[in-house]
DNA sequence: GTCGCTGCAAAGTCTTTGCAGAGAG
DNA sequence: CTCTCTGCAAAGACTTTGCAGCGAC
């Protein structure tokens, strides 16, 4: 029974990011076509932090009709970064990866080793950055914090 | 008197970037150039957070007889990076940024109008990233944090 | 002298852009 | 129908690499 409440909740969560995307389209005349609502697609349902190109790999084996280019992915993701439906990660490796913004908002903890991304929250850090912006005088915006180290996994396989 | 009193510290400090340098270059029976020196020397001049190519203008300007190339520019920051003697910061923008490392540890606020770079730290945040990775199985071996909002002359700049 | 280093230019990545035909509204 | 999108390929930005001569040790 869990199993049904799952993907009940689930896919409600994906008719609302669907939903926000065709307004967000239908707002500055643009089109909703088939290429976007499959890149919002992928993104929602990969747990992972995808790159452009890994995101155009998955989109051409999981619908090879579309024969989709990676210059629509690049274009896609900066529109949904623009209007922060996808949020973009670059961390010292070369190029960005992105996830679906509107989730929690969550940190990140990287392994070195095999380059895999978690996430976690922490109330006190969220509250000790609020006030550190104030005692420098910033207005806040936004704020990332990342942990690198060695994960579970990679520390036993030696 | 107090003027002094910097000058010898900076100074002193340097001769030890120097040393470290020098002794990291023997190690690995790799050699003291002069573009080397002055890279480690604009490094540690510079209050900024450079990138190479502005490394590069930088040497351009003061030591216009080198006719340093920015290959070599990046070849000593990889070099520089690897024995971790500077660190790269990757927010966002296309490219990275270098700053010397062995520096005390801090965090980061930048500025999204103008791009500046302050720096931070905060005991209490800096524990609870410990606790973190713990709590989660990883060995910690790096953190690093950002805040990004707008600096107070950028507020008053309107 | 030896062997690593440098500048130059060419080659690589990753990302963006121009264009003509395709397709959404 | 109109006006935006798309795929393609070319162009850009940033970084790395190969090479022949130069210079530190």
């Amino acid at each position: 029974m869990g199993s049904l409440t799952n993907f009940t909740e689930r896919t409600v969560e994906y008719a609302k990011f669907l939903n926000d995307f065709k307004q967000l389209l239908k707002d500055n005349s643009l089109k909703f076509t088939i290429q976007r609502e499959v890149i919002l697609e992928m993104l929602y349902n990969s747990d992972e932090h995808l790159t452009p190109e890994g995101l155009h790999h998955l989109i051409q084996e999981k619908h090879p009709d579309l024969n989709t280019g990676i210059a629509t992915v690049y274009r896609t993701l900066s529109l949904l970064e623009d209007s922060e439906m996808v949020t973009s990660l670059s961390f010292g490796a070369q190029g960005k990866k992105y996830e679906l913004g509107a989730k929690d908002h969550h940190d990140h903890i990287i392994c070195t080793k095999c380059g895999s991304i978690s996430e976690f929250v922490d109330e006190e850090i969220e509250s000790r950055q609020k006030k550190i912006a104030e005692e420098l005088g910033f207005i806040m915006q936004e704020h990332s914090m990342q942990i690198y180290g060695i994960c579970k996994a990679c520390q036993t396989k030696k």
